[in-house]
DNA sequence: CCTATATTACTGACCGGTCAGTTATATATA
DNA sequence: TATATATAACTGACCGGTCAGTAATATAGG
């Protein structure tokens, strides 16, 4: 096995894809500010010099990890929603596995509390988020509940304002999953966590018996 | 308007009080990283030098901001739910509502989007805020639906499996407050939150009309 | 096909600014 | 006056961003 005769190869086409997914990596478990650009550049095998040959500065590689990370998902997301049939709830149900599969497991799902962390100190960040993200995320389950509600398995109520409440413990488990359950603070296996939060939900939805 | 004679006071007693609270204004504001200690000993009125003289590091003080902000607050959340008669429905209710007029109002309410943002740079701290503060407020509500399960007024559940997921609606609601709000986006106006929040809640965990 | 020359992706040392932490000095109070 | 308390100038490490130079590749001319 001879060794590598040259020190580098010319990969042009690879580089920024490899650069944002180890930003994306460090960003999630260190934050913004505490990710240093050296290290990002090391970990995608390049040197903090190439880094500038594709991004104009931190902050800009940043919101490149951003969009490359949420635009596929929402995509996805929103064609997943368009070919689903059945009740409302199953809909619901499906909806949250999925996105658990992808985000839940995925390093994107770093990106939530990267946010949530960052947004005071990078508003013009956290707009593009939420315009982009969390707008389009909100329409998807409106959509879902007004369904429910229309077909008479949901009882009435307002979709805008239960939104928010009805997501929180989705967010929350994968924020928790990028900080606390690190640090070897567990939560409840995800399992019965989504089995729970199911059933709590949808029970909170549905029409009363009259 | 004659010029204050005294370019400084003697206050050994104040001091730390002080500092610990523009410190938490601070790191609530900024995170822990991007936060000065020249910033939050002027904001003290005082300078960096005698930061030191109170706190041995930037570390320190961040603990002591914790443990300062978070005893009195366990202290009087665990007077306000032995005081409190009535059905679990109304002790959820009411200690629900009493937990947003501290936490949710207060400067405290930064605390969580603090330690979820810092936990994987200072596992030490996000340790002992889970032992301190997510241990005790679980066995709050734990002992809420208990009294509930009990009483027959709710479904037999398992308290432990639902903790998280009913206390992520507030959770993430605090969260926002100190991270997309000041960006200007904005969430549901906090009465139709808390009013929805527990009318979902309650509707979920409420036993089946047989 | 070979090799001289041009091109450009990439490197790594460096700079200016920042900031946690230290220390020499000054002042308030007992 | 003695000393606890406070100041502010200072240090050294660190990091985002720059740039002069180098090495890999493309290509033109023989």
């Amino acid at each position: 096995m001879p060794a590598p005769k040259t020190r580098w190869k010319r990969r042009k086409e690879a580089r920024p894809q490899e650069l944002t997914a180890a930003a994306l990596e460090l960003f999630v478990e260190r934050g913004f500010a505490a990710t240093r650009l050296d290290e990002i550049a090391a970990r995608a095998g390049v040197s903090k010099g190439t880094l500038y040959l594709y991004f104009e500065s931190k902050e800009d590689l940043f919101k490149a990890v951003i969009r490359e990370g949420l635009l596929p998902l929402l995509a996805e997301g929103e064609e997943l929603m368009a070919s689903m049939p059945g009740s409302a709830s199953e809909l619901f149900r499906a909806i949250v596995l999925r996105w658990w599969e992808i985000v839940g497991e995925g390093p994107i799902g770093g990106i939530p509390k990267l946010i949530f962390a960052e947004a005071r100190n990078f508003p013009e960040i956290a707009r593009f988020y939420a315009d982009e993200v969390i707008e389009r995320g909100k329409r998807l389950f409106v959509a879902v509940f007004q369904r429910g509600i229309d077909s008479g398995e949901f009882r009435p109520f307002d979709p805008q304002a239960l939104v928010h409440i009805v997501i929180s413990p989705l967010i929350m488990r994968v924020i928790w999953k990028h900080s606390l359950d690190c640090c070897g603070v567990t939560n409840v296996p995800i399992d019965a966590y989504l089995r729970e939060y199911l059933d709590l939900t949808l029970r909170g939805l549905r029409r009363d018996p009259a």
